[in-house]
DNA sequence: CATCAATCTGACCGTATGGTCAAGTTGAGC
DNA sequence: GCTCAACTTGACCATACGGTCAGATTGATG
């Protein structure tokens, strides 16, 4: 028992609270859905008083939406690698990874995203019209470069996207499903990795971008 | 106004009732969630008072599970394309052309299946490891067969068919992101299309089911 | 060690919600 | 037109929930 109790240090007290808080409410919020959430449930689950939730978050809601922007950042990220990629094999490659890599580790945190724009995004909208809109654009643009170089087949940017984001989220989202098809166990590492490599596959034939006839 | 305020004949009131609250439940339920809908707000919907809700659903719990089998009969029906299929590009895309419809006529019903999912199925746990593990099995076999008889690529069955369900469902699932990203519009009826056609050319390119090089 | 802002927390409150109930109303069957 | 089961409904209740608050505690600072 390493129970630490020693009395804390004034610095990063705050910081570290509301990483505890925030840890719970996402796991709390992708178990229940925002209503189905208490902040009853949020406080036992962070060893906080409940009272002591609302001195660091105002509302539920105001808990609630720092979950969600701290997600879309995760998410966001995942969109470097695309970037750095000299083509679409090694671009869409690394982001699947990426984002297979994100369903794995934060599986809370896409079930909260998912529910979110379920809910017709009640508390990010603004960030869907502006900074995945941009995002979305930009990343149209250089699928669409690649296909006048001729480095992949012709195909609609938004529809691929749609079906990467689908497809890699869809492993965080219905893990439910996918663990009690998988004899009620979750995946093991190695069947992460076929999982992956099928997701890549499939997609990476599907539009042309696979160089050797492997 | 033809505001039918005739007395109602005793004959198939129920029915006729039943299904107006299991509508209205099915837009509240996958609007606000589980947690977040309220009896009162799908009685407003129905335009019934809540008491007479109860009477013909006794508790919130047993409307959701209604809504809920209402749509898996919904979503398993379109295995039967599958079922009848000569090969793997007939079958899997007529699968894809019934899911696709159902994402865009049923997308309330998509919804509160993945939010039922997500939630680790509260209600639906026993069906998940019956009827959808049989069902899974049953395509699985399918799969491998047309893989050993050369007619398509080798790829993990399982992992095929959660990226047709992901990519499928994500149209009804995310709507909102994706109507966001379509400049604030559903999609039209050619976009439709151009979603289907762009989902059949990728995964059916990618397991190497498409005959024609097309 | 006195000060003070930051932090903590048990007790409390107003409200919304799921569900109940008893008293009606309706209409098919005779 | 009488009977009775099916149906309807406004009023009501217990509970759970989000949020408040006043008073206690803590620890950095001088």
């Amino acid at each position: 028992m390493t129970n630490d109790q020693r009395p804390k240090k004034r610095q990063g007290r705050r910081e570290e609270n509301e990483k505890l808080i925030l840890e719970a409410a996402e796991k709390v919020f992708a178990e229940a859905g925002f209503g189905g959430a208490t902040m009853q449930l949020i406080a036992d689950m962070s060893g906080l008083p409940k009272a002591n939730l609302h001195y660091y978050f105002p509302t539920k809601e105001s808990l609630y939406r720092r979950v969600v922007q701290d997600i879309f950042q995760i998410w966001l990220q995942a969109a470097d690698v695309f970037d750095a990629a000299d083509g679409p094999e090694e671009g869409i490659s690394a982001y699947i990874d990426a984002k297979m890599e994100i369903s794995r580790r934060h599986p809370a945190g896409s079930k909260v995203w998912a529910s979110e724009v379920m809910h017709r995004a009640p508390v990010i909208q603004d960030y869907l019209e502006t900074t995945l809109a941009e995002w979305t654009q930009g990343r149209a643009q250089i699928i669409e470069r690649w296909i006048q170089e001729g480095r992949m087949d012709p195909v609609n940017p938004n529809h691929l996207l749609y079906m990467l984001w689908a497809t890699t989220q869809h492993y965080a989202d219905f893990s439910h499903q996918i663990d009690t098809l998988n004899g009620g166990q979750p995946m093991s590492d190695a069947q992460w990795e076929e999982a992956k490599a099928s997701v890549k596959q499939i997609i990476l034939r599907g539009i042309g971008a696979l160089k050797p006839t492997n």
